[in-house]
DNA sequence: CTAATGACGTAGA
DNA sequence: ATCTACGCCATTA
């Protein structure tokens, strides 16, 4: 089992309509700190693997892209705009209004 | 085996 | 608010 693989289970956890950022998603992962390799993880997503990347964004609320990722510009801002997440006119989001709060679901297994 | 690489976070100026 | 520097490690070729 890879350490990739654990962070796509904690993102596979974050509720439509909310968003994590990848510090979160460290910590979450039991690697707290490395916020890079949840973006390093996140970059090597493919679509055989269902993993909702798009509500993943950085601390700052916004949202950050790869040149080379999906092939897609802003879909990721389309994809989390369908969900319901608005965004503010600099384009990031509201992190106190849709930032995921785990609460007593952390329960995946590996 | 080694080298390259890559969606970040934080602190300080 | 913006910018710079540094930490830091799994995965791929």
């Amino acid at each position: 089992m890879s350490a990739y693989h654990t962070i796509y289970a904690v993102v596979r956890q974050i509720p439509v309509g909310k968003v994590a950022t990848y510090g979160q998603i460290a910590t979450l992962a039991g690697m707290t700190g490395q916020a890079r390799l949840v973006g390093y993880a996140l970059y090597r997503v493919t679509d055989s693997l269902e993993v909702p990347w798009h509500r993943v964004i950085n601390a700052k609320g916004e949202i950050s892209e790869s040149p080379f990722r999906h092939g897609d510009d802003h879909l990721q801002r389309t994809l989390l705009e369908q969900e319901g997440v608005q965004f503010s006119p600099e384009g990031k989001i509201s992190l106190k209004d849709y930032l995921w709060q785990p609460e007593l679901d952390s329960s995946f297994e590996f």
